[in-house]
RNA sequence: GCCCAUGUGGCGGAAUUGGUAGACGCAGCAGACUCAAAAUCUGCCGUUCGCAAGGGCGUGAAGGUUCGAUUCCUUUCGUGGGCACCA
């Protein structure tokens, strides 16, 4: 054979390693002990209807190389492949079709195995899982089981048996029961409490409740606030949902990042989802409403603790007869209504008397003797205060000596204390009910203009008032229409309402409005914040919007036009915060509020509990039966609980999933029920018609939470993965996949990986030990132009002189940019007498780069190359492309190169006319030497997944050997072994041809021999003041005056030089020398 | 709005820790072989001035550090991706 036939010889290879199970990989046994393991594992994909295109083997293609490149290097190489086969298209797929999903799953996959084998990967198929196959989810459903089963410790920070739980409850209680309490529990009351500490648990969660479809739908199919299909209305409605606890994990997920190869970015992402932040949670005391009008006015106020008031009220009788000369001089001017606000004097505010106080606005006047200058009685003052202040009270101290010397000065202080102080009727008493805030910024608490409640938060109905009721309820009625996804988007768009309640600060007693607005979420922090518009953009954007006035607590570094953020800023007008740098006064603040009782310091985060349940067929059922509402779960034993087969897709009752239709599967009979629990429920307890299935089927995470596992020990009948095999392959060395799945699926399987390590069901509590992210293959779409109702096509450039339409035109009849014009008008029918608009003879498309797919007709199979040029040519080609973690658009029209590079390697072997041309002759050091080069290039390119330059590192070297004219054995024999990671058939084939038996795979890989790479002499360029002017060959081992005498006498240099001398002369040696002058 | 990534010829891209910018490939041009085409081979190929020798300018833009910057720092602009408005 003289001629590079990559059909014969590929297509013969894949019968050839299928046959001998090449790539068969054995788990160590007694006979067969243990080599170095590594583990090299793609993302399985969903295998969709549409097949793959070129963007999906990339990662493939890389991990095949890595996995080969491994197994050369002497180690027992695992590399599966599987299929993510659960989830949503096939299930809509049915209800379109009525095909059932277990019909279209088994024949995608069978096209994907038909197209990746095209493509020469050396997976053990043996070792392929389904997620959707019964024997591969009874394990995920006993997977879920030990979720259900176990609790978080928060003590030991891990998961444990919820046995240990129930122990602990029945011989020690907790702080919030005694055992004694606990044991009198009922059965059902036990279940609730343990339900809220199981790491899988029920609880009811809100989700996207379209009434007009009767079913629950995914972010995805809700368009403004409708359903994508059908148009209907979508509402927010709770349901019973299954979730994970991924919450207790969170700190140990984050812990967990630290020693794990992920790239930054990655990790930082999942910082950013886990988010979590330090700050306090504190409460805001509500003032009781306005009373109504005249009401108010009739009414005694109030205000005295009721107990004392007795005592209180002849004691302030009393004191108004031995008044101080500075009090009767302020009461000359401040009493009746003279400041328009009425004071009254020793007035008993619960057990204090208070020198006066203006009731109205909740400002208290204070005037004392010199002996408050004792230390042991400013305290005692401070704290009166400070206990007023939490009651709403604002306090002013003025001293005997001011109001007698500057009474001026002291009625201007009150008058202005009053005018901040808006005014503020008081109902009976203080307190009530308070609102409690997250912030992460206690330090701004004088800035507060106002407080924000999400619209779900459960006070709103509480504390609105009768006026403002009608626009509260309007504005909930709006938020519950809109989808997460649009309150997310429309980020621009500033909505709220007033609920007339006011809350006040604690620390000054300011009144502050309280809002409700759609940019708080219910779900993060307590659903409620302080809104500080000098200081947060979002905070400014609606006081702005909403025309509330704004504190300005920073100074200079609010301008009135937009908020700071700073932590930088001095504090003003933030009481005994004054004067303090914000990153200090946060600490000062926390402790402040804690001293106080009125909040605490609180990690939170900004990561939720995962929801775990679907209201849909095509997924795992729960192994779960709802008896009298208590969750019990199947006995191991009774694993699998199959899929049952249905006839509808549709939604079941009340928006449960599809398998709520099927009444035989759904009511289990009681004796069933009995025989298959480990809850000992008595015959009296029994209500039969309440003993159901759990109707709802687990999300597309929870089979590819663990199925790495599962590749270890596939065939396992007796437990998701022999221990024996998960310590020896354990974790996964290399994760090859895109970026979409940065945090959700990482995460899942983290968390799953942690909760196994905790069980001691594995030992790691890490599942992938490096990540390798392939970028996005885009589609480089073409366009042609119609002008507008003709059936004429105008070339790009001519477009603009006509009106036209962009029509999207299959890159597949495109050359480059010029349309193959008469695969044009046999594309479609339509087209059959298409007219086209030329410029130099040709037709020009534009060109777009946009998302790979097929409605843009930018999509191209790889089996249309891989028939074309081979599977080899193709492989390389999709690696030459640029670096397997960068997103660059697909164009095929490079793809000559990488074919010509191997019908050139070809030619080493064979000639046209002479046939065989390789020979035993011994190498040439030059001819050694570039081999050396290309092992050591090789290496390390694909140690580091630089596969484009080890691409063309191999073009380079088959470049100079056929310079050299080298066809010798010894050279081309280890430049196959290099090679056949990327191009493993043609490696085969010429390895055949030199003579060698079994499998180049078996062979070893080439071992750098640097000997033949030192040089004697280099090249160095010469710099004059940094610029490059020419270059001398010197002795690599020269040294700085050697090479200073050389470059001197050089006659460029010279010349640049015009006689000076240069002021220093740099040497690296190896490197270059740069003469300054 | 926030987070991450990225910007180098006509194009994909290359350039150890700062040390010869544009490797390798595509496209293009010229030539050899051929009746012709394909295949293959040889040469040219950032831009600009110049007959040439040899210069000037060039890694999104503007500054800075340095003997020397695609690489480090500051500011700024563009593009792509992600997101749960995260208090």
């Amino acid at each position: 054979m003289m001629e590079y036939d990559f059909r014969k010889i590929e297509e013969r290879w894949r019968e050839q390693w299928k046959e001998k199970k090449v790539y068969k990989v054995n788990n160590p046994t007694a006979e067969q002990p243990a080599k170095p393991k590594f583990y090299v594992l793609d993302m399985f994909p969903y295998p969709s209807g549409a097949g793959l295109h070129v963007g999906h083997p990339l990662g493939y293609i890389a991990s095949d190389i890595y996995s080969r490149f491994k197994r050369l290097k002497g180690f027992n190489v695992l590399h599966p492949m599987g299929f993510d086969s659960f989830g949503l298209p096939a299930e809509q797929y049915a209800i379109e079709t009525g095909q059932h999903p277990a019909t279209t799953t088994e024949k995608n996959i069978g096209t994907f195995k038909a197209q990746l084998d095209k493509i020469g990967f050396c997976y053990d198929w043996e070792r392929e899982v389904r997620t959707s196959d019964a024997s591969y989810y009874k394990w995920t459903q006993c997977l879920f089981l030990q979720l259900f089963n176990s609790y978080f410790c928060n003590t030991q920070k891990k998961a444990r048996p919820i046995s240990d739980l129930i122990r602990k409850y029945e011989t020690q209680g907790t702080k919030h029961f005694t055992a004694a309490q606990w044991n009198g529990y009922t059965k059902k009351e036990q279940q609730e409490i343990l339900m809220k500490r199981r790491l899988a648990f029920s609880s009811y969660g809100e989700v996207n409740w379209c009434e007009a479809l009767g079913t629950v739908l995914a972010n995805d199919e809700v368009v403004n606030g409708v359903s994508e299909r059908g148009g209907h209305p979508v509402i927010k409605k709770k349901m019973r949902q299954w979730y994970l606890r991924i919450t207790a994990y969170a700190d140990r997920l984050l812990e967990g990042l630290e020693k794990v190869a992920f790239s930054e970015s990655m990790k930082e992402m999942q910082r950013n989802w886990i988010g979590k932040s330090e700050g306090a949670e504190l409460e805001f005391r509500l003032t009781p409403n306005p009373s109504p009008a005249g009401e108010g006015s009739k009414t005694p106020i109030q205000t005295a603790n009721k107990d004392s008031w007795p005592i209180l009220k002849d004691l302030s009788r009393e004191n108004r007869k031995s008044n101080t000369l500075a009090e009767d001089i302020l009461w000359q001017r401040l009493g009746g209504n003279q400041l328009d606000s009425k004071a009254r004097r020793r007035h008993v505010i619960e057990n204090f008397i208070i020198d006066f106080a203006f009731l109205n606005e909740r400002l208290l006047i204070e005037v004392d003797g010199d002996y408050h200058n004792d230390e042991e009685q400013q305290s005692y003052d401070d704290s009166r205060s400070a206990y007023l202040n939490q009651i709403g009270y604002k306090v002013i101290r003025f001293r005997n000596r001011e109001v007698e010397e500057d009474t001026d000065t002291v009625i201007a202080k009150i008058k202005e204390e009053l005018k901040t102080r808006a005014s503020l009727s008081l109902g009976r008493g203080v307190g009530g009910e308070a609102i409690n805030v997250y912030t992460t910024r206690p330090d701004t608490i004088f800035g507060v203009d106002f407080l924000v409640l999400a619209p779900e938060h459960e006070l709103v109905s509480k504390i609105t008032t009768d006026d403002q009721r009608a626009k509260v309820e309007d504005y909930l009625t709006y938020v519950k229409s809109r989808s997460d996804r649009e309150r997310m988007a429309e980020v621009k768009q500033i909505t709220g309402c007033f609920t007339g309640a006011y809350a006040m600060n604690p620390f000054d007693g300011k009144q502050i409005p309280i809002w409700i607005a759609e940019y708080v979420l219910a779900g993060y922090g307590t659903g409620a914040i302080m809104a500080v518009p000098c200081g947060d953009q979002r905070d400014f954007a609606f006081a702005n919007h909403f025309k509330i006035p704004i504190t300005n607590i920073i100074g200079d570094f609010y301008n009135g036009e937009e908020a700071n953020p700073t932590k930088d800023a001095t504090l003003q007008n933030s009481g005994f915060l004054n004067g303090m740098l914000m990153k200090d006064a946060i600490g000062v603040a926390i402790s402040k509020i804690e001293e106080l009782g009125i909040g605490k310091r609180k990690v939170n985060y900004r990561m939720r509990d995962a929801g775990f349940s679907r209201q849909r067929y095509w997924g795992e059922p729960f192994p779960v039966i709802w008896e009298d509402g208590i969750a019990v779960p199947l006995n191991e034993n009774e694993l699998p609980l199959e899929l049952p087969f249905v006839e509808k897709y549709g939604p079941g009752p009340e928006g449960e999933g599809p398998l709520a239709n099927i009444e035989e599967w759904v009511n289990v009979s009681w004796e069933d029920f009995l025989r298959s629990t480990w809850v000992d429920l008595t015959e009296e307890n029994a209500h039969l018609e309440s003993v159901k299935r759990e109707t709802s089927t687990m999300p597309g995470y929870a089979g590819s939470s663990w199925y790495f596992l599962r590749y270890m020990d596939p065939k396992n009948n007796e437990t998701f993965c022999d221990r024996s095999a998960s310590d020896y392959w354990n974790q996964v060395d290399v994760y090859i996949g895109g970026t979409e799945h940065a945090v959700g699926h990482l995460l899942y399987s983290r968390m799953w990986t942690k909760v196994m390590y905790d069980l001691n069901l594995i030992g790691f509590d890490e599942p992938f030990k490096r990540l390798v992210n392939q970028g996005m293959i885009q589609g480089s779409s073409r366009f042609v132009y119609r002008v507008a109702g003709t059936n004429k096509f105008v070339s790009y450039s001519l477009k603009n002189n006509y009106e036209v339409n962009d029509l999207h035109v299959d890159v597949n009849i495109v050359d480059g940019i010029e349309l193959n014009v008469d695969s044009f008008r046999q594309w479609k029918s339509e087209y059959a007498n298409a007219e086209f608009i030329l410029e130099d003879g040709k037709y020009i498309c534009g060109v777009e780069t946009e998302k790979m797919s097929k409605r843009y007709f930018n999509t191209v199979d790889p089996v249309m190359l891989t028939d074309k040029y081979g599977a080899d040519t193709f492989r390389m080609y999709e690696m030459f492309l640029g670096p397997v973690e960068q997103s660059k658009p697909w164009d095929t029209k490079g793809i000559e190169g990488v074919h010509r590079f191997l019908r050139k390697l070809w030619r080493l072997f064979f000639d046209e006319l002479k046939g065989k041309i390789w020979n035993n002759d011994k190498a040439t050091d030059a001819e050694l030497k570039v081999l050396h080069k290309t092992i050591k290039k090789i290496e390390s390119d694909t140690e580091n997944f630089s596969f484009n330059t080890a691409v063309s590192a191999f073009m380079i070297s088959v470049n100079e050997l056929a310079d050299l004219k080298c066809h010798k054995k010894e050279i081309l024999e280890q430049l196959l072994t290099l090679l056949v990671p990327y191009a493993p058939h043609i490696a085969e084939e010429l390895w055949h041809e030199l003579g060698n038996e079994g499998t180049i795979l078996d062979a070893s890989y080439p071992v750098l021999e640097e000997k033949y790479l030192v040089e004697t002499s280099k090249e160095y360029p010469i710099s004059i003041n940094g610029k490059l002017r020419t270059t001398i060959s010197m002795d690599v081992n020269a040294l700085q005056p050697e090479v200073e005498k050389i470059v001197l006498e050089n006659d460029i240099v010279q010349k640049w030089l015009e006689g000076n001398r240069p002021k220093k002369i740099i040497f690296v040696k190896g490197k270059m020398v740069n003469v300054v002058l």
